[in-house]
DNA sequence: GTCTATAATTTGATAGAC
DNA sequence: GTCTATCAAATTATAGAC
């Protein structure tokens, strides 16, 4: 693996563990074995490597999304795979969503690192409305309404069961959301 | 008011905004207008500053909960009223719910204030379970799931909330758990 | 791309005077 | 309780050699 892509994966379980402002250069030069000016070489900046790190983060999941997507899906199924690309994040990595993280933390950040954790809520938010209009036949603002719904309960959940660590805790909130459709 | 109230009252805020990381004591001296050391002799170790206003906004939280408490009160008007001391957090104050932030970035913080963080989350959910349970009438466990998923959703919303910089992302979540009752 | 070296600033924290 | 003075360590970042 080159070392710009270790780079980016030990960034981002920094923030995904403590946030944007609880790493160094150092540390992550340390992680990967380079000196700190040699991460620079790659992200000039702290806010280049939020940046590239909150970008890649949001692509993957959507893709990862699109991926699993498939036209003979129920809207049952469909959520139910919602629900275990965040459930994943959770008991795989035993970590926040990333963004779920910044947003979190978002009023101290520089603008473009707020708008890039805005941008993964907007694009989860449009999909999940998506859904709920086609197969769940909602209107627009009834899918809207609910798939801010949806999106805010599971990133809580997330919290919930960090703090508790209890993963347990995400179980009871998505049983009550499939429930609920 | 007392500098150490000062302290604490400002400790909050920029806890709230960016977290535990996101201040150092001579920020706060100088927004009381004292030297740093001054906050030292209140607070020997910025853990020892975290503890004490987590300690303080978990009991001002609970502390209010039961202020509004009413033995007359319906569930549907106990839950109202437990929501709107959310809403309250969100919208007077624009800022993250303190509890919220600190577990979010629970897994990087030191075990006292991971505890603390803790605590605020098992009293919210011991509250809202006795009201399911003696109010709605469910058994200790179903009542406990709907706790855990009362408070994961209102805590994702103030973070969906926050990023968005919309408060109306937390109505629509506040309008869906009223409705779920 | 990675290194050494270093700059300028900030951090959490302490000793001791008043 | 607050101050001055200070510390050791850490932080983000840059210049220039290899």
């Amino acid at each position: 693996m080159s070392n710009l892509t270790k780079i980016q994966d030990i960034a981002e379980h920094k923030i995904r563990i403590g946030g944007f402002n609880s790493f160094s250069f150092r540390e992550i030069a340390d992680e990967v074995g380079i000196k700190s000016s040699s991460v620079h070489y790659h992200f000039p900046t702290k806010l280049d490597l939020g940046l590239a790190v909150a970008k890649r983060y949001t692509d993957r999941f959507i893709d990862e999304l699109k991926g699993h997507e498939d036209a003979s899906l129920s809207l049952q199924l469909c959520i139910e795979m919602y629900i275990r690309v965040f459930e994943t994040a959770l008991k795989r990595d035993r970590k926040m969503c990333l963004c779920g993280l910044l947003a979190a933390e978002s009023s101290n950040l520089p603008n473009a690192l707020k708008s890039e954790a805005r941008r993964f809520f907007q694009l989860n938010i449009e999909w999940l409305t998506n859904k709920f209009v086609e197969l769940g036949h909602l209107d627009e603002n009834s899918a809207k309404a609910k798939a801010i719904f949806y999106i805010s309960s599971l990133e809580g959940a997330l919290l919930t069961s960090q703090v508790n660590d209890d993963t347990t805790i995400f179980d009871a909130t998505a049983k009550q959301l499939k429930a609920l459709l």
